[in-house]
DNA sequence: TCGTCATATGAACACCTGTTCATGTGTTGT
DNA sequence: ACAACACATGAACAGGTGTTCATATGACGA
């Protein structure tokens, strides 16, 4: 990394201005929308919204092998996007806040009004 | 991938239902979200929040190099979430879209509240 | 308890991503 | 025209990511 000090003082609305607002947060941040940054993933969580679904059926769904389906699961568990329900042998995804849903509309609105 | 055939018929809420939405616009929708998926570019993205800002600078307030930040805002730029505005030699960068702030605020919200 | 079903997990592998270094492009001032 | 400045771009390299294959766990029924 270089030693950055341009010549002139540039106009730049924001610079100066108080420090970033809580870095960490903006790295979590990048960390959540990485996890939507998959379109296996993306398709999970969409078939989600409909309601829940079993590995199985969500892996048929898909048109992926099981331990695929299960391995972005795990993801998509360990970042709080859903929650599993044990029911006998088979377990019931759903989604686990209402925040993903606004977050993927907040996307399709980006993608589809342009 | 294997042969995907469930014995009995688990009652899965969205299955057997409509096909998928545009399986095409969700793979869109993941190419999108992957870009708000590097604290570098999220960084860059919540910088501009506070108005436009040139390349230089926003290396400086990152703390990296020009290059590496010159790299990012090429693909902030070919997604349509960020405009370049040119003043004599300096380029100054701005958000393109308020959908940006918008998916922003919907993560955070997630980030936040829990 | 034993076999089967539903799911989870670990290792391995090919592929993708972000940074750095070096260099190129385009603009300004002299 | 030439040097300096602001930015862009290409190659290369390390580190990360998603799928597959094989195997493990855990629950159910006989």
């Amino acid at each position: 990394m270089e030693n950055i000090q341009p010549q002139k003082g540039h106009i730049c609305d924001a610079i100066n201005q108080a420090a970033e607002p809580d870095i960490e947060v903006l790295y979590d941040l990048s960390e959540l929308f990485k996890v939507f940054g998959d379109s296996t993933r993306i398709r999970i969580i969409t078939a989600l919204t409909a309601g829940e679904m079993c590995v199985l059926h969500l892996a048929e769904h898909l048109g992926m092998g099981q331990s695929a389906v299960s391995h972005q699961l795990r993801i998509l568990r360990t970042s709080g996007l859903v929650r599993p329900r044990r029911q006998g042998k088979t377990i019931y995804y759903s989604l686990d806040d209402d925040h993903v849903r606004e977050i993927l509309e907040a996307g399709l609105e980006h993608i589809l009004h342009r």
